[in-house]
DNA sequence: TGCAAAAGCTGATAATTATCATAGTATTAC
DNA sequence: GTAATACTATGATAATTATCAGCTTTTGCA
């Protein structure tokens, strides 16, 4: 079986492709085109005009805005199954995100046109984008009551549970995905220095153990209790 | 002309309903109620489940969640010609977010089954649809932003160019919307107390004028150049 | 391998924001 | 009209968070 074929891609089964019908995801898989990024390396800008969407089939990119003061707050992590740029093309406007790859990624390009096709054409389809759309600005929400009305520490706490949550931990106990003390620090919204010094908190309090950069979740129930505001 | 009847509400025109063909415009409009809504009564629930979508007709409504800390983060004002509660129909979640009219209103009620009939059938109409929420997803990134990393008096100039530039000025030259001190606040995330020394040092400042809880605009450019960290 | 650059860490201090207390001012209900 | 109630306002203080400076450790790469 040639798993480079969207049709048998196990990825799909995550994201809003899988509304797709035999004849269409032929034609997407006959226009894509696969890239490997590098953890560090921009896929794209913003600002940028895309021409199709990305969907991860390995690794994890984070998406950020830059703000006027010259930080990158971090909107959304994507990992594996998620379609990347997707609103931009609905939209027809230019990309108001970057995306720069956090850890090593296999992605492939979809070019716009077929997914516009099917989007005109396919109502399953798009009502299934919509689904998962409906289902990130719920999550959007969640982000700003978080964010207005958290303290830092709550945010630090919630973010190495969410992190833990989603992209798991390695054999010895880490997190899986490791983000640097910066990229950390612009998930919560906050200086690099201040969430360093809450990591070193926590550490002293037994709730996480760390190893360079790498963080070990050592007591879940004491976290969330401090995310809960406890 | 029947203006309650959708084929002849101007509304109509800001929203993703004028996607909808005669037949289904006729449908949804047999099948809709108009209700008036007084300043401070609620329109549904955070938790509630949701049989219908109201399209706002005239006044305003915030879209709040309560956080764990008790307060209310208002995270959107929906006027005239926008329709809420979409997201919690489209995704047959219940609703993730409180509404209340901060003005009296006129809303007509759309049950549940009108709306998802065309979704399932009329592509453009959810693709229409579509569009809108990867507007307002695109907004929500915006907020989350500002939430994170501007100060309390950024956002809170930005609040006031924000409800000039979406709901314009009286005769007076004060903001049409008026909000207490409080919505002020739970818009931009802080504490009411905090809010009204900021909007005290403003009056000061010479930014802006106020009239008992009215407000109005003095000079926008500086408040212009407040927002955006000058 | 070694060295420059980047990332991580900590202290001191300043700025921002929240909280608590208290009083004046409007609004509303009776 | 007046009492009750909610909203606005301001001061004092505490808590949180940012900033700047200096240092150590890790990383990348020539």
């Amino acid at each position: 079986m040639d798993r480079s074929r969207c049709e048998n891609c196990i990825v799909r089964q995550f994201n809003s492709l899988r509304a797709l019908s035999k004849e269409e995801l032929k034609r997407v898989s006959d226009s894509k085109t696969t890239k490997t990024v590098k953890k560090g390396q921009p896929l794209f800008e913003e600002g940028e005009k895309l021409n199709g969407v990305y969907c991860v089939r390995n690794g994890v990119s984070k998406l950020s805005k830059l703000s006027a003061n010259g930080k990158d707050q971090i909107v959304k992590l994507a990992a594996k199954g998620e379609v990347m740029g997707q609103r931009s093309v609905i939209a027809e406007e230019h990309s108001n995100l970057s995306a720069v790859a956090v850890s090593d990624m296999e992605v492939c390009f979809i070019p716009k046109d077929s997914i516009t096709t099917s989007l005109q054409k396919n109502p399953n389809f798009t009502l299934e984008v919509l689904r998962h759309m409906a289902h990130d600005l719920k999550e959007a929400d969640d982000v700003i009551v978080n964010m207005s009305q958290k303290t830092v520490k709550q945010r630090i706490a919630e973010a190495f549970l969410y992190l833990k949550n989603n992209f798991g931990e390695d054999a010895e106990g880490f997190l899986a995905l490791t983000l640097s003390r910066e990229d950390i620090a612009n998930v919560v919204g906050t200086a690099t220095e201040s969430a360093i010094r809450i990591i070193s908190e926590f550490k002293k309090k037994g709730l996480i153990h760390t190893s360079g950069k790498r963080i070990g979740i050592k007591d879940e129930r004491k976290l969330k209790d401090l995310a809960e505001g406890f």
